[in-house]
DNA sequence: CGGTCGGTTGAGTATGCTCAATCCACGTGG
DNA sequence: CCACGTGGATTGAGCATACTCAACCGACCG
C-alpha cells in the first residue's frame, strides 16, 4: 500500500478538490503541503481549541495529546512516536493539545474536513481509516488500563508497550519524564517512582541514566503482570 | 448527508467491490446486507476475538462493547443508543466484545477489510470515518474521566452524557444496571450506589423505580461537579 | 412462599495520594 | 574550579478515597 508522502499529501489539497469537476488542470501546491517542521522540547503543535487545519506524521521525536482541567490535572491520551499519524479530528476544532516531548521532527499536512477527503481521495481514505482505527484500538485498550487495572499493572502495560515501539531487543530509553508517564496511567509521579524502583528491585528491570535508560530483565513476568 | 440504511449498504457489498473493473453489471445483494436483527438482554452480539465480518447501526435498545481482564475485571468501553454505529475494526477480528444491555434492535452490514470498503466507496467511506472519529473523540473524553476524574465528577459526568444521549428534558431511564456503570466508569457498584444515593440527598438529582429512573435537579451544579 | 437478582448500606481496610524532605545531574556564573 | 540554582527523580510518613466483605432490602417470579 502507497504510504503518505509529501508527494501523496498533494493529491487531497483542499484547492485541487475546489478544480475537481470544474477542469482538469494541473494543482497549485501550497506551503503547506507535506511540510517537514521542527519542534523543540515542550513546545506546543496546536493548544485545545485550535482550529483543526492540519495533520502530522512523526518522522523522529515524541509527541504527547493532551488535556488539562480548570484545576490543573492532566491526562496524556496518547504518546506518537517514528511514523505515527496524529491530529485528525471529528469536529473543527482540536479537542486536546499537541506538545513536543522531547526534540521533535514532524511532517505537517492539510487536511481540513476529513469526511470530505476522504470521500475525494478514496485511496488515501483508507489507509487515513486504518490509523484511525489503529489509534481506536489503542484508545480502547488504554481506558481497560486507566479503569481496572492497579499501579504495577499499569506500569507493566506501559514498559511493555513502550519497548515494543521503540526497543531494539530489551533495551530502550524513556523519551517522556515521569510526569508524562504519571499523566498517561492516571497515577502520581511518586507512584511511577515507587513502582519503577520497585521493579528494579525485584529484578524485572533495570534503570539507568537517571531512570530514563530501561532494560527489561523477565519479559515472561512482566507479561504476566500486564493482565491482559 | 446521506445516511446509512440497508439501501446504501448494499453499496459496498464486497462481491460488489470485487465485480469493480471487469465489468458493470448489477450486483448481487446477500442476505446479511443491512439486514434487522433483534437481540434479547445479555445477549451477545459478538465475542472478543470472532471474526469482524459485520458492523452494527443500533435501532433502538443498548449495546455495550467490554472486555473482561483473566481474572474477571471487566471494563466496558462505551455503550450504543440508538443511531448509533459500531462494530468496525482495524485488523480482522474483534478485540472486545459487544453485548446487549437490555433488548436490542440493530441493523448489521456486512463491512470486512474496512481500508478496501472506504477506498473502493469513497461516498460511504466519510460517513463511517465521520462515526469512527466520533467515537474516538468519546473515548479521548472517556479516558480524562477514568485516568483523572474522582468517583462523583465521574458519576456526573456519566448522567449528563447519558441525559444528553436519550433524555428529552431532565429526566430518563438508565437502560444498564449498577453493574455496567461501574464497569463503564472504573468504581465498583457500591461506589456507585452510594455517589447516586449521596448525590439524590444533597438534592442534585432524584431517583425513581427502583434506582432506574433519574431526573437532574440541578444541572448546574452537575456540570461544575464534571470538572471538564 | 421461597428463591433470585439487583440495589443499598455498613464497617474496616488497602491502595495510591498528599505533603515534604532529600538527592542527583547538570548548567551557569563568580 | 567550585558554589549555586534548577529541574527531575526518589524516598518517607501520614492520610483519604474508594475498595472489600458482608448483611440486608425489595421487587419480581415461579
Amino acid at each position: 500500500m502507497q504510504t503518505i508522502t509529501a508527494a501523496t499529501a498533494r493529491q487531497f489539497n483542499p484547492a485541487a478538490v475546489m478544480m475537481r469537476g470544474t477542469a482538469t488542470m494541473p494543482r497549485r501546491p501550497t506551503a503547506e503541503d507535506g511540510v517537514r517542521r521542527n519542534f523543540s522540547k515542550g513546545e506546543e503543535l496546536y493548544a485545545e481549541g485550535d482550529a483543526a487545519e492540519f495533520f502530522y506524521k512523526v518522522v523522529s521525536g515524541t509527541v504527547r495529546i493532551c488535556k488539562v482541567l480548570n484545576d490543573g490535572r492532566r491526562q496524556i491520551e496518547a504518546f506518537h512516536l517514528a511514523g505515527d499519524l496524529f491530529g485528525l479530528e471529528h469536529g473543527s476544532e482540536h479537542r486536546f493539545a499537541a506538545e513536543a516531548v522531547d526534540d521533535l521532527v514532524v511532517v505537517v499536512y492539510r487536511g481540513r474536513h476529513l469526511e470530505g477527503l476522504v470521500r475525494d481521495n478514496p485511496d488515501l481514505g483508507g489507509q487515513l481509516m486504518s490509523s484511525v482505527l489503529a489509534s481506536l484500538d489503542r484508545a480502547r485498550d488504554h481506558m481497560v488500563l486507566l479503569g481496572r487495572k492497579s499501579a504495577r499493572e499499569k506500569i507493566a502495560s506501559f514498559l511493555l508497550d513502550i519497548a515494543a515501539r521503540l526497543a531494539d531487543g530489551d533495551r530502550f530509553d524513556l523519551p517522556m519524564q515521569r510526569a508524562d508517564i504519571a499523566d498517561h496511567l492516571g497515577l502520581t509521579i511518586e507512584t511511577v517512582s515507587r513502582t519503577l524502583t520497585q521493579m528494579a528491585r525485584d529484578g524485572l528491570i533495570k534503570l539507568a541514566a537517571c531512570g530514563r535508560t530501561v532494560v527489561l530483565n523477565n519479559r515472561d513476568q512482566l507479561e504476566a503482570l500486564e493482565a491482559a
